[in-house]
DNA sequence: GAAATTAGATACACGACTGTAGCTAAGACA
DNA sequence: TGTCTTAGCTACAGTCGTGTATCTAATTTC
């Protein structure tokens, strides 16, 4: 049978995901501005013609590539720990904010040309929900059982662990601790949504 | 007396604040990444020769251009309106980042390669104390006066704010309503310090 | 095995930018 | 007015990246 090992050219997808690997690497140690052709095609150890037969220019292959590996996983509620759902909803947050493309998403997000090569698919796909999908799925998922009353969820309330973190990362480039999550839940979030310290001395 | 309209060159701080104001415009249109010397000169209707014989790089312009421009307005507490004051410093943040300098400041934190060329001093007095300075003051002011218990003002706790407007830039580009502010105020800030809808209804 | 596809390789012309050198002239100062 | 400083101007050589064209050879398909 055909032996994969003596192959000496990549091709299909596996040459894609090579390529995508590759610019998600470069666009990490070089930025978004300045991402080159002939950059990503080292990186991948391809000509550039075989960059220049599928994309346009370097921020096309990058978005390209988040495209196809922006799966990110969502958290599981479970039925009787809010706080330690929450907890684990943004350690996963964290978790994806240092992958490969965690970290070019934040790059993209401020580059101004950028902007303009966005697809709406990729738009939808990757930015528009690219806030309150970790806490929020937990913090609904326990205003519908009653955990605490529904109508504290709002946009704001649903935000707030996932500012912090993201403030955090901003400010320093290092991954909260754990410790640090726990303090975001008990002293941001849990309070606005009734369950503070307060709120039970009560 | 001399007449200034009839000169032909600008010369010292003249000279040297429209190089500054051409970075901070050229970064804006350009990003970081594809920042040029030429593209700086070419924008302060000057020589890059000019710009050559001071800095070395167009980074080191932008920094310096921050370090200069940097003066950021601080909030200014009264006596009896904690929900104002938050208001208004979240307000002096959002018209920060709006500016010029904020602007920039976003930008700068995202690339790979600004942190090499970070001066000391520029880190200190620039983006050390980046985050912190709006309603850190405002809390601050009213926990010395009793306006809530000092013990919840964590770092955390200060943070809530200006994280969630860090994030609402971030999540949409656009300046947040007044609205915005006072929903972040009521619904986030305000029960963290205890004085959330649910305290006063106990 | 032959045909089709395409990855990889090489070359080219051009533009933009870099960094430097040297010069002139405007402006400040004594 | 004379001297000094430096802004503005021009030119140059070199590098990097762009976009394209062409060709060969590896791989897949029939």
């Amino acid at each position: 049978m055909g032996d994969d090992d003596s192959r000496t050219r990549r091709r299909g997808q596996e040459l894609i995901k090579a390529i995508h690997d590759a610019v998600l690497e470069e666009v990490l140690e070089v930025g978004v501005g300045r991402l080159t052709m002939d950059g990503v095609a080292r990186r991948a150890a391809t000509p550039r013609t075989t960059l220049y037969r599928r994309w346009s220019g370097p921020v096309e292959v990058l978005l390209d590539a988040l495209y196809h590996q922006h799966p990110v996983e969502e958290p599981t509620p479970g039925a009787g720990d809010l706080r330690g759902d929450l907890v684990r909803a943004l350690r996963l947050m964290v978790e994806w904010a240092f992958s490969p493309a965690g970290r070019a998403v934040a790059a993209i997000l401020t580059d101004p040309k950028s902007a303009a090569l966005m697809s709406d698919a990729l738009f939808e796909k990757v930015f528009a929900h690219r806030g309150g999908t970790f806490t929020r799925t937990v913090l609904e998922h326990y205003a519908e059982r009653g955990g605490f009353p529904a109508e504290l969820l709002t946009p704001v309330v649903a935000d707030i662990g996932e500012a912090l973190v993201t403030k955090r990362l901003i400010d320093t480039g290092a991954p909260p601790t754990d410790e640090d999550l726990v303090a975001i839940v008990d002293q941001a979030i849990l309070p606005a949504i009734g369950l503070g310290p307060r709120a039970s001395g009560a």
